[in-house]
RNA sequence: GUCUCCAUAGCUCAGCUGGAUAGAGCAUACGCCUUCUAAGCGUACGGUCGAGUGUUCGAAUCACUCUGGGGACACCA
């Protein structure tokens, strides 16, 4: 519709032989009185034309005709308002029972292809909060992003290589030495989560003790395997189905770090100092050079990661998102350098930050420690709220918001939270139309004029229009405002209107009407990984 | 110290192309169930948009400065 009025003024102003070289801005507006959309046109012409905003807005008005307009009127200081017309959104209703599943589609990103990366929890633990988070809106960005047209690629990066899954070996060991009775201590940066000692109990249970001369490789084999394979479990209970999971280590095997380090120095990117090799990082972006290669020559953890990213990029992606807690922050500069550095335009890849999640029971903050081992895990958060309302509360705020998650609220399943709010008129719906299964198809509208039913009909209309705006600035969130003004205009609806009256003609067509809103009201919900119950 | 995110109603948050009288939910007070699910609807109360300066017809929104908070500044990942 947005791009209707744009056209359409475009063609107002060449008929007034007015040239705008910038994008004619379509609001919103705020007031309902101000109409469905808007554009303050006039009041850039003022400036530019130096003549009256109100006299511009009348001429353009008067060569606007569009059957899609109730009403279209200008308004001091010189806005242009339009109403959409009634029998617009009446039409609406058939073209959403025929699109169905596909209503609100777009194709903003008709042969593109995206490369979604999150999560990718290290296989040494449990998935916690952030996790959870990040799991939310990846996952809720890429069902946007398809939803749109774009070619999505969801992805989960094992890091399976390096120090941190030999203090998990080191770990488990410990914790299996402890249960066959022998002294061992957990390395200083080994995992204490109660998950590890359960590995152990198992393999003695298993084994017995026969397994003391097993050496490192086999303790890191049997403890991601175990984990990766519980976080996979986890994460596709919380709906998320991975498209690809890259393992660290077979990066390596198609990446050689050393001939990346090679183009790297050829390029002139890298230099010597205190036994190590340094990346120019400075040069590149960055306020600190970074080391690539320690004294004792092994790898730091960017040059795996640059691998990664190569190794992405060739693939053939458009465009690269990662998705990462902010306490990575200063490593996008680092990796975003390194691309540069081998001559890659780094505007490919675009690192979301989430802030992190403040968890909240009786009022306080409840610090995480991974040193005890006692965090809240996303599984026990799907045990305690239920999945949709772990997926909508984390897809309810924009990711830079430093959310408080309070548990005890989310405990509670009462009204106080809103996905039951929305669960609740699409519950609503499914219990009407339960009852009178036969609906016939309707040619015009001529029943339908309550205030509140035209509000309902606006917002099922208006759902194209936030898709493509939740696609364009990656924003899932909009959607879930949406979800809820869209179940609040129900409510409103149904609590002033009698949907099954003693007109049958009448009755058919409010059917018509609320099986639209579920429609719509399930295509949303979808969008974030919400699948209300037919029945509350 | 450097980088980064944040600051909007008592609380949790929307407000992201700069627009019209800044919005929801929760909490508080008061109404509404003989009728399709009251997990609902409605009314009221509630704000110096952290402070200041600037940009312009117009700023919660953009720029700069300051204040206060989160996070990051490893030859850990």
């Amino acid at each position: 519709m947005k791009k209707l009025i744009q056209d359409v003024i475009y063609e107002a102003l060449t008929k007034l032989n007015i040239t705008y070289s910038e994008d004619i801005v379509i609001l919103e507006p705020k007031k309902k009185e101000n109409g469905d959309f808007s554009t303050n046109i006039a009041l850039k012409l003022a400036g530019i034309l130096k003549e009256d905003a109100i006299s511009i807005a009348d001429k353009i008005c008067q060569n606007i005709s569009n059957d899609h307009f109730s009403k279209v009127e200008v308004v001091k200081p010189g806005f242009i308002n339009f109403f959409v017309s009634k029998s617009y959104l009446l039409k609406n209703i058939n073209i959403v029972l025929k699109e169905g599943k596909d209503y609100g589609r777009n194709n903003l990103g008709l042969g593109k292809k995206y490369n979604i990366e999150f999560v990718s929890a290290n296989p040494t633990g449990i998935l916690h909060l952030g996790n959870a988070r990040g799991g939310a809106y990846g996952d809720s960005l890429s069902r946007i992003l398809r939803f749109s047209g774009y070619d999505v690629t969801e992805e989960y990066y094992i890091n399976d290589a390096g120090n941190q899954v030999d203090n998990l070996a080191l770990s488990i060991i410990a914790r299996y030495k402890n249960i066959c009775g022998i002294q061992a201590e957990i390395p200083e940066n080994g995992y204490h989560g109660e998950e590890i000692i359960t590995i152990a109990k198992n393999l003695y249970d298993e084994y017995s003790d026969t397994l003391l001369d097993k050496d490192l490789e086999y303790f890191k084999k049997i403890g991601i395997d175990i984990l990766l394979d519980k976080i996979k479990k986890v994460l596709k209970e919380y709906r998320i189905n991975y498209d690809v999971y890259t393992s660290e280590k077979e990066i390596y095997k198609k990446h050689p770090l050393d001939k990346i380090i090679n183009e790297l120095t050829n390029r002139g990117y890298t230099y010597k100092k205190d036994g190590a090799l340094w990346l120019k990082t400075s040069e590149l972006g960055d306020d600190k050079d970074h080391v690539l290669v320690k004294n004792d020559g092994s790898y730091t953890y960017l040059m795996p990661d640059i691998a990664y990213h190569i190794d992405k990029i060739e693939r053939g992606y458009n465009h690269l998102i990662d998705v990462f807690g902010t306490d990575h922050h200063g490593y996008v500069a680092r990796l975003k350098g390194a691309l540069k550095a081998l001559g890659y335009d780094n505007n490919i890849l675009d690192v979301k930050l989430l802030q992190l999640v403040k968890l909240i029971s009786n009022g306080q903050e409840v610090k995480m420690s991974k040193r005890t081992g006692k965090i809240v895990s996303l599984q026990e958060l799907m045990d305690i709220t239920g999945i949709n309302a772990a997926r909508y509360f984390f897809c309810m705020h924009s990711l830079d918001t430093q959310m408080d998650f309070d548990l005890d609220l989310a405990t509670k399943k009462s009204n106080e939270n809103p996905v039951y709010y929305v669960c609740y008129a699409y519950a609503r719906i499914c219990s009407i139309l339960k009852q009178n299964n036969v609906i016939k198809p309707v040619e015009d509208y001529h029943s339908i004029n309550s205030e509140e039913a035209y509000n309902v009909l606006e917002q099922v209309y208006k759902f194209k229009e936030v898709v493509l705006n939740a696609a364009k600035k990656e924003l899932p969130h909009l959607i879930t405002n949406y979800a809820y003004t869209l179940a609040e205009a129900f409510h409103s609806y149904y609590s002033k209107n009698r949907i099954i009256t003693d007109n049958l003609e009448e009755t058919n067509e409010n059917l018509n009407m609320i099986q639209a809103v579920k429609v719509t009201l399930l295509n949303a919900l979808e969008l974030i990984g919400v699948i209300p119950p037919e029945s509350m």
